[in-house]
DNA sequence: TTGAAATGCGACCGCTCGTTCGCTATAATA
DNA sequence: TATTATAGCGAACGAGCGGTCGCATTTCAA
């Protein structure tokens, strides 16, 4: 039970954070909203600063395993049409999933004040995905289905607008499914204008 | 000096709340930094809500002034280079403008909570950008310096990565020369691309 | 010059914050 | 079974919060 409540404490901080910030964030809701007393959260985290780095670290660890490590490079598509359904389904799983929401949400809150989210979220929205798609966009120059080029400006080119639309997710959920027609308009787009 | 101190009391507002966020600035620092009292700011608001909601709504009225009348619309360029010439400009501007970036970051970390905050995101980082240029790339395509299509997705196509890096010299001051120099490089690659 | 409105101030109020304490109940160890 | 960490709880603490009050000073119209 010790090591489950801790992990439930996490979960609603990250949940919390996101929404109000760490300041605009209390113990006493936190606690609550687990169901448990305010004074029993300091068994597990001896301050809320502490929960505060404890979720941060765990963030950088989720984000390395998950995007920065090479054997989960999505493949290289075999054909233009391919890219673009790479591209929806990465969006749609980026944008449907709570936890990467929250995260974003949070490293959007806090960027200003903490030097450690500031760098999580420079990777977030905008080295991870290049660099991820720097090596996708050689690999299609390579198979001869992308017009020969900078990979890197074409992956800038390429995953910026992206990120923009899915920050638009992010504040206005309401427009996900507008937001989404525009991912794949721009994804056609693209094959259109660099595609061979 | 009285409408004095109150502009006083809203630039503070605007400077500390882009920093910590609403929930984490308090009215003593504030006030203190004006060299005035806690208790003096209530002569001119009646709470610390009420600098918020005003703080907006002066924000609100000076995006539209600024950005949203036909007015204030950039001349459409008579070549591709004054299209890039005139980008380095605006966004050296809009970088460097304190209050403009404070605004940024405010509406940046603010967006999830208040409404209006988030609505008025969506036209700074997004449908502002876009609008302005979808009218500015009509009349280049009429003027024969843009390859014909969709003046909107164009827009979209520029402006996007141009505000992520704008987002980047928010986050991470010190890399703003270098962010620069990619707005520059992805504008010439953008003229290079769709120019005419 | 006078009187009222506007502005500033420090003291203070009630409340909420993060945090601590002493106690109980449970779970693991021997 | 006796012992000892472990994890939970409500009460309470000191600090800091937003906000109020009464009073002094300045501003300015009459």
């Amino acid at each position: 039970m010790a090591k489950d409540t801790k992990e439930r404490i996490l979960t609603a901080a990250l949940e919390m954070f996101s929404q109000n910030g760490y300041a605009g964030t209390n113990i006493r809701e936190l606690t609550a909203s687990l169901g448990l007393g305010k004074s029993s959260m300091y068994r597990h985290f001896e301050s809320k600063e502490e929960i505060w780095n404890t979720l941060l670290d765990e963030l950088i660890v989720y984000y390395d395993r998950r995007f920065g490590s090479p054997e989960h490079l999505p493949p290289v598509p075999d054909s233009l049409e391919e890219l673009v359904a790479m591209t929806m389904n990465l969006v749609n799983v980026t944008v449907r999933d709570e936890k990467i929401v929250m995260t974003r949400k949070l490293l959007t809150i806090e960027q200003f004040r903490d030097d450690r989210a500031r760098d999580l979220a420079t990777k977030h929205f905008l080295t991870g995905l290049t660099e991820m798609f720097t090596k996708i966009f050689a690999g299609m120059m390579e198979k001869g289905l992308l017009r020969r080029d900078d990979p890197a400006m074409l992956a800038f080119v390429y995953t910026a607008p992206i990120s923009v639309l899915i920050h638009l997710c992010d504040r206005e959920p309401d427009k996900t499914s507008e937001a989404m027609a525009q991912v794949e308009a721009f994804s056609r787009h693209f094959i259109n204008t660099y595609g061979v």
